[in-house]
DNA sequence: AGAGTCACCTAAACCGGTTTGCTAAACCGG
DNA sequence: CCGGTTTAGCAAACCGGTTTAGGTGACTCT
């Protein structure tokens, strides 16, 4: 099957410096243990040999892997395609890099998420944006791997991180309507599960702020004006272009991202739209680039480094003190930034020609 | 230490289900050598005690981990702040899920990366940006773990995969020495290893290319006019103010990767200056948003994603047949991409002042 | 000189699986 | 009814380390 590795082993140090293999073991891990000669010999019998401790030897000894994986629903070459995921990466990083623990990616296996969890050699997993109607949540659940929850709350038992969606949504929309607007288009990011309709997700969520601020001025949101795709430059692209060939005519457009805002201003440019003029656009997230994106973008703020930095660290003390305590659920707070892609409502539209609602 | 895990073993499923050990195994591994009714019947008890065989157990007898590693010699943190990185993973992620495989990022342990790769339990690396200088270069080497080098030929006798780094700079050099700039700051990349010049690294080579291209116009990019910081916004952004709080004037900014030209950028803006009026931005790479900042920058694109991908399958070759055939490697195109945050040269300077030079 | 300590090192058990060789029973053709 | 082949399942060895439970000899103390 696989090959007789070269990679020299712990008999071979042992033979060669003539003592026992504990004592090689020793040499390594409790030098105090053993005469200081004899440590600094086998040492570098080792050395000359090569020899290197096989990690996943010791890791299935020691019981710990000091790794800690993060988990998505969508395949990674979906997701880091969203600098969003960068820049919650780089939060998550720093937090493992200060612990000493490694770093692993856990995406769907042949389709399958439960399938990669139980192939992942982790301590524990942080999880985003793992929905409640995931299909395999229960197999995921039973796992029994210490696991923090991002942006969900689908495994209530496990601690979580999440943000005010709610909140940052009803700033932005009501920001919007104070703009005068009163028809939008909303772009939702794709839920998670390719078939749940994901009740409580983070889309849910933010649609829920949005129209609850509409709803203060006597406003809607029609479900047709909620339009869903990937949370991407290009996902945002299509969709708004769908949205015009489909008849819709909206003012401004809320996106649940700002790669998703970005792509929608590309769209508009293309229609020969003015960014603020004709439409306004709010983006979500507030990512690295969004001031320097033109026009600067409206967005909502998140503090995405830190959702990835407080989810190692609660996960940390899960794994530490593997106990039944309550798990936390910490909240982050979420703020509206008015940057140049929004403006007030035209008074006249560009295009007459309205959709047919 | 650690705690007795409640996670059911092997020897659960065959006491509960009476039978060996053996026969549960084969039961997932190969049902075939037993009844089927037998193999269904351990699989509901497994299923019915939640067994699952624990991957590193199963690591240790298979020889191999179906795991990828993604090496950096710097911090993960830092790294991922550049959107290029993201773009690059994606490549990897794209490459790694297509084979089943899964995705470890390895960083500097306590500093050191050879202390990273041997705690990483993976069956190959990809290393991006391991210069020459770096000094655990050696133990790394010794490993004997199959790797492939990415925009690095520190080790010859692995695969590696680059870019025309010399033919995009001086592309781009040309092109700004031929809208008449003479006087030029380059913002380099910080060399991975904090100690060494790294006199072949991504940086060298890149002026190398713009130097070429000045030369052929009689012109010169001296030592102070080049700049070297982190890869990101922020880096971008300090170098250029300290650039010019040195007393340095240029009428062109060739920045070797586009966060540090958006970064400039700012610091441009900030200090009353036009783009391109004033000054001219260049930046490399290409990322996604770089069509979309303001102004659209000119940029060296290279194939991010590919660059990834191929790196991957690269290594999945040296994984397979574990040979000595002689390392393979590919250097992919780059070309520049003219967009408008480049112009000719001021006729007039609006600062009269100069540097000190 | 004998008992007790200590320093140094080792054999064997163990972590949780997979794989190899083997046995016992069932099956088969003549 | 018998020798040969299949089938179904098991015990034990193995992967490459760590850890436990001693064992040996030198040294100390009385």
């Amino acid at each position: 099957m696989e090959f007789k590795s070269q990679r020299p082993r712990i008999a071979d140090v042992a033979r060669e410096a003539g003592v026992s293999k504990t004592a090689v073991s020793f040499a390594f891990n409790s030098p105090s243990r053993l005469a200081p000669g004899t440590a600094s010999r086998i040492r570098e019998v080792a050395e000359h040999l090569g020899y290197t401790p096989h990690p996943v030897a010791r890791m299935l000894t020691q019981g710990q892997t000091l790794t800690i994986g993060v988990l998505t629903p969508q395949a990674l070459s979906v997701i880091f395609s969203n600098p969003f995921f960068g820049a919650f990466s780089e939060g998550v990083a720093l937090a493992a890099e200060e612990y000493g623990f490694g770093l692993h990616f856990i995406s769907p296996l042949q389709g399958s998420l439960a399938r990669a969890m139980s192939r992942a050699t982790v301590d524990g997993v942080v999880a985003i944006g793992l929905s409640d109607a995931h299909p395999e949540v229960e197999q995921i659940r039973r796992a029994g791997v210490p696991m923090v929850l991002v942006d969900s709350t689908a495994l209530p038992e496990h601690g979580s991180v999440e943000i005010d969606d709610v909140g940052g949504a009803r700033a932005a929309g009501e920001y919007i309507a104070s703009l005068g607007h009163r028809d939008v288009l909303v772009l939702g990011v794709e839920p998670p599960a390719p078939g749940g309709p994901d009740p409580d997700g983070v889309t849910a969520r933010r649609l829920r702020g949005y129209r609850e601020a509409f709803a203060r001025v006597g406003a809607t949101i029609p479900d047709e004006h909620v339009m869903v795709g990937p949370a991407s430059i290009d996902g945002g692209l299509a969709i708004t272009n769908r949205a015009w060939e489909d008849g819709l005519r909206p003012t401004a457009i809320l996106a649940m991202s700002d790669a998703m805002a970005i792509g929608a201003m590309r769209a508009l440019r293309d229609l020969r739209l003015e960014i603020p003029g004709d439409v306004s656009v709010v983006g979500f997230d507030d990512i690295d680039l969004a001031p320097y994106v033109d026009p600067p973008l409206t967005t909502v703020h998140q503090p995405i480094r830190r959702k990835g930095e407080e989810a190692v660290r609660l996960l940390l003390t899960v794994i530490e003190r593997r106990d039944q305590a309550k798990p936390e659920h910490r909240r982050l707070e979420t703020r509206l930034i008015v940057r140049a892609s929004t403006g007030p409502v035209p008074s006249h539209r560009k295009e007459v020609a309205r959709g047919p609602d």
